[in-house]
DNA sequence: GGGGGTTCTTTTCTGCTGTCAATAAAAGAA
DNA sequence: TTCTTTTATTGACAGCAGAAAAGAACCCCC
């Protein structure tokens, strides 16, 4: 663990208060009473509980005139000011840094991006750092502090040490990416690995509120998987996990550059379905969107392609479905805007290979903007600035 | 959740209490400093903890006159005295029901097995109230009593509930198996799936311990795994989990009788390898132990028949390696009798389908007696007493 | 308009758990 | 014998959460 900087501490000394506010942040307004029955604790405690983060102006009673029940003393439900707060949220990626500024609540206040020349460390640092310093400016205008910042990054991340261990994207390997962010910005900064960082904001503010086990799929220019297991993001006993993309389902299929074949992320990823478009039409598409546009405008080979990718997909989600049985998975990721051409594809496989009720897993797609991976970002933070290390 | 039967307390009224003694129950002797050490506790705490404990007699003090440092106060180490208490494991099959009398360190003191006529809930109530029986009469031998029976069974089994949701084997569904067997035998009675069971014992008492994050994965009749994600056992949100012989890695496979193609069971499972080798060698074998055999003289079809189901075997590891990242993956099984046909393709097909550190999980074969199916039972009992549901 | 009923919230008190810090215990070393 | 070193125990203490009862705010009905 590192040390944390100063900064302005979270009145939330103990589980219980954390767990409490948690509660509140991901379920609206709450009455107390039910607070005290979602966490399992009196409504006592409760009480005490929440006056501290009223005072600090964490929560705010929120009084509901309409949906009032007309008997027995009116309900004074709770709920979280959002604009308490603000945090920055960063996905970096190859070729650009996206950043977005949330409220407590981790709704977006604003979203930019920059491109990004090199991917070296000194550079993406120098690039974060302004993109981090335009957002600070807007947060000026709202009059609240930035209580954090929160970086994703592909690849093997080490959220308590805030290293990145290996990025194969951006060639980095063991760079202590939180210390020097937070040397650059003065902030608190939390790094976490972005289809983990997606998860997280999916598991407190998205389709995965109150489930304790689901999965965050996510298709585009890779094939990536978050897996929340008893309530709780897995990172893996080395730092790998949720490499669906990986998952080998052919051993006829086409080769991985991971060294293997048949790979999901072999068949469904876009650089996989531009080359078998390219193969099947005999026309040199250059990226995906000029795929899609062709698939779109009726090619059959170019629609077949997406057709295997979406059954590819299917079957990797049905083998994701058979090994943790989660409540659901979500399907996430810029590939979605191809959703038309394989959501049919995607359940047919995944019918045809979940295991006895592991079929009645939920299957939900969320087309999310790509700002949706910063926004993650933010989430890690705001869940390092409530679970203040103190205890 | 059922009622429990009254039976003696186990006097750990605390999570705390629970957590100390099973410290010491999987890590054998400790020092109450070193107890605290691993259970984030005060010294304190485990003296106090610890005291009634040694009072009612599960805890001893065990003074090992060799193994001390020469200076300061001797350490007076505490282990569980295992002869404290017996439990009852049954695991039932198709065919038969195993049972084994074990004690509170979970060793096997006696063990049985009676063949099963028919596959209906009563008469095998019948068949496991006899066996329950026989070993409870063995029991008196040792002076204690018996404090609770564990039951596996294949399929969706509700451990909270103690209900058999459904097994396809036995053709149950619905079956309040817990109360029933409370019914007849008066023992407290914990139903669990049959592999999570087993994961239970690896996890407290086998090549599990101390690992928050492992896999264990079954090679025999079928093709089975148990999950331990975050130190729990993972049981599905619909019941289903570890579902690791249906992962579907070939589809151009053989046909399973799930109805998709190319399982790791329709690959790998013993009727499989079969009917495989029958194939390959127009020798019409009626078993498995006679494909071995074939295997085993040195017939080149067969061999490459247990080769195939290796590499098979090895993938979905890869799978289970790459979406989870266990720290060790325990391979185990009545299958493994025919380890040095398929071992070095079980490590070659893992080594090249797992992806990145996920290949740094460590891959252990453990060649368990048959027993050991039964002892897990026996340690779902003991897991059961030791938490009384008083918190 | 005053009582009774209902439901949510707060207060006070109490019990309990685990930590802290000091102390006792059991050796070997000087 | 006295000191040092390490382990175990004790008793005081703080803090959290639960129970129970009171309070608060509303409705409805007579």
């Amino acid at each position: 663990m590192r040390s944390i900087l100063p900064g302005e501490a979270f009145p939330a000394h103990t589980p219980a208060a954390s767990q409490i506010f948690t509660t509140v942040l991901c379920h609206g307004p709450l009455t107390r009473t039910e607070v005290a029955k979602r966490a399992g604790l009196s409504a006592a405690a409760v009480t005490k509980a929440v006056r501290p983060l009223i005072e600090a102006g964490y929560l705010v009673e929120d009084v509901d005139e309409e949906a009032r029940p007309s008997l027995g003393r009116p309900a004074n439900p709770v709920r979280v000011d959002g604009g308490r707060a603000l945090f920055i949220g960063l996905k970096i990626t190859g070729d650009e840094i996206i950043g977005v500024l949330t409220d407590l609540c981790c709704r977006i206040r604003t979203s930019r991006h920059v491109p990004l020349a090199a991917p070296g460390p000194r550079a993406v640092l120098e690039s974060a750092a302004a993109l981090v310093h335009e957002l600070l400016a807007e947060a000026d205008g709202f009059g609240v502090p930035v209580s954090g910042l929160g970086i994703a990054v592909s690849g093997d991340v080490d959220r308590a040490g805030g290293v990145v261990r290996y990025s194969p994207f951006l060639d980095w390997r063991d760079i202590p990416l939180a210390e020097l962010a937070e040397m650059t910005t003065g902030l608190p900064v939390t790094v976490d690995n972005d289809v983990r960082a997606l998860t997280v904001a999916e598991q407190w503010f998205g389709a995965g509120v109150g489930l304790s086990d689901f999965a965050v799929v996510t298709v585009g220019a890779g094939i990536g998987c978050g897996l929340v297991v008893h309530g709780r993001v897995v990172s893996g006993a080395y730092g790998v996990a949720g490499e669906i993309g990986h998952l080998s389902i052919d051993p006829a299929g086409p080769p991985c550059h991971c060294g293997n074949r048949g790979c999901v992320e072999a068949i469904a990823a876009d650089p996989a379905i531009v080359r078998a478009v390219r193969e099947a039409t005999g026309i040199p598409v250059a990226d995906a969107a000029e795929a899609l546009r062709l698939a779109h405008g009726g090619d059959p080979g170019a629609r077949e392609v997406y057709a295997r990718a979406g059954a590819a997909i299917g079957r990797a989600i049905g083998s994701v479905a058979n090994l943790f049985g989660p409540e659901r998975v979500i399907i996430s990721g810029e590939g979605l805007v191809a959703h038309d051409l394989f959501a049919d594809q995607i359940l047919e496989a995944f019918a045809a290979s979940a295991f006895g009720t592991a079929g009645q897993c939920d299957l939900r797609t969320r087309p999310l903007p790509f700002e949706e991976w910063a926004r993650g970002a933010a989430a890690t933070a705001i869940q390092s600035f409530i679970r203040s290390d103190t205890y």
